[in-house]
DNA sequence: TTTGTGTTCCTTGTCGATAAAGTGCAATAC
DNA sequence: GTATTGCACTTTATCGACAAGGAACACAAA
């Protein structure tokens, strides 16, 4: 079948949360906006939501006319994109299955254990190279070079590089730029996790995300900001599946943080390259420890 | 059509090259090696040059019977692989025609024209993407962000943080690591194609591209190695399309070299350092004017 | 006993087809 | 007159099919 409907059933579930009995649900453009999708798309939630008595729809009017049940709702797995799936499938792979550097990958038979088309498999791995960790030979088939403390190396080594030249230029932002009002609302929610840490220690990967994102964007370097997305999805799925210690770490982690952005706040270089450095090489070893603690259960680490 | 057999015919060329007139030729094992591609290809080509009588096959023996001529070799064109077709196509289209950034590209407008599938499309472009001149807009079109002075800053401004720091890791190497060998060779290149500069100018692509590879890879660092690539696609075509003063700022980016590797052969950190900025810095000047000479010719920059 | 060949089988690269999703224009409602 | 809707049309995402090309293995030759 030529595509599934996720970006479909994904926004009518999203479109669900917005219906309140007795409004109108607002205009087909208002609502292509609000859930990033097209006219055609927001069409067909309407028509799926007339069919299922959700509301009444006239012209301009689109009464709500009950409140959604939980079987109005398409299950949470059939909403996620293709190229998520094989992302998390083939993450799984390689990170927790014994996936050893050298290994070869098989694109049909990725395909058809995941059950979906080889193209969909094909522009995953093309997509997926840029991370480093496979490598294509023509006409044949994909190497995987593993995730191992080689890579988690190079990788942190551009990283330092990288965030240091950020963080340079962040502190040379002018006042009145939105990102120092961005770090300020990140200060306080770094405060505000950290004083609940022993029940909101996991809220630290997305506070994390958002940090050194915002300070990679200071760079206005695409292939900064681009390179951050290898960060991210390395750590995204490595600690996912690697929850040692997350409490202790993250609370840590935190505190850096912390200490990071308040030197970011005086604008002294020194300040800020001395809490960048103590930050990422802290990041560095705890990324080191959960390799080679991982390496001979999994079989990951060279 | 699925597949143009161009791995057959460009491997067939090679392969004509290599009969002499009464000699056999080797086993199918060392054409694969020699050909780099499988047995089966090798075959093929076998059975082929059987067909037009340029061999007497029995079993072990493949005895040539006659020189090749002209029309024993497939056209040029016709041995160049799917994917550098369009990547010709597809590079003449944004950095000479009149792209401007902000353009939307069509994946099927784009296979139509250039009289090829959808698919090689798609996969030609995601791997593209990589270089940061587009952006993808999912489930709708692509986005040319242009080959603008600011893609260029970013890019140059990169190159210089991973070039200081792959030619300080070539300082550190062993002095009796292979690189210092392949550096000699390189410099006595240099020196070669200088001393004849006025007819041999055009070698220096050739020289550069080796010369800062070599470099890259003391690094030891995939991300570096790899962002060497898009200077080299961008530099490759950029060039081959602005001759202007092509052989006064050839001669000098050459002298500049011949610094650079002295530097490196003394192996005194700040000396390296120095030149490798000053040709860096050189090379950035150079790419930024004939930016702008081009600028509102082909309407590429911002 | 190693190296080369014949043969079979599997995978990759490319195509065309099709449902899902996006885009543009003319008609309509306010 | 502007914003919204209805409708026709285009493009993208995905599949299955198939020739080109790679890989494995048993047999043959040296």
């Amino acid at each position: 079948m030529p595509k599934q409907n996720t970006v479909f059933k994904d926004a009518y579930n999203r479109c669900l949360r917005l219906l309140v009995v007795g409004e109108s649900l607002p205009s087909e453009p208002e609502l292509c906006t609000l859930l990033g999708v097209s006219r055609t798309t927001v069409r067909s939630i309407l028509f799926q939501m007339v069919e299922t008595g959700l509301i009444e729809w006239n012209k301009r009017s689109k009464a709500v006319q009950r409140p959604p049940t939980k079987a109005d709702f398409f299950p949470e797995h059939e909403t996620s994109s293709l190229s998520e799936v094989i992302e998390r499938m083939f993450m799984q792979r390689i990170l927790m299955g014994s996936a050893e550097p050298g290994m070869q990958i098989n694109e049909l038979e990725l395909a058809r254990e995941i059950g979906i088309g080889t193209t969909s498999v094909r522009e995953f791995l093309i997509r997926f190279s840029r991370f480093g960790l496979i490598e294509k030979r023509p006409n044949s088939h994909w190497v995987l070079k593993g995730f191992t403390r080689q890579f988690a190396e190079e990788l942190t080594d551009v990283r330092e590089m990288f965030e240091l030249k950020s963080a340079a230029a962040f502190v040379r932002l002018p006042a009145d730029h939105p990102a120092w009002t961005e770090l300020e609302t990140l200060r306080r929610a770094h405060a505000e996790v950290f004083a609940d840490i022993d029940s909101r220690y996991l809220e630290f990967s997305a506070l994390d995300d958002r940090l050194h994102r915002l300070i990679q964007q200071a760079s206005d370097n695409r292939f900064i900001i681009d390179f951050y997305d290898i960060i991210a999805i390395v750590f995204h799925y490595h600690y996912q599946w690697n929850k040692a210690n997350a409490r202790e770490r993250n609370g840590k982690a935190i505190l850096e943080h912390l200490d990071y952005i308040d030197a970011l706040k005086t604008r002294r270089p020194e300040a800020v390259e001395a809490a960048c450095r103590l930050h990422l090489s802290s990041a560095r070893l705890s990324l080191m420890q959960s390799l080679s603690a991982t390496s001979t259960a999994t079989g990951v680490a060279q």
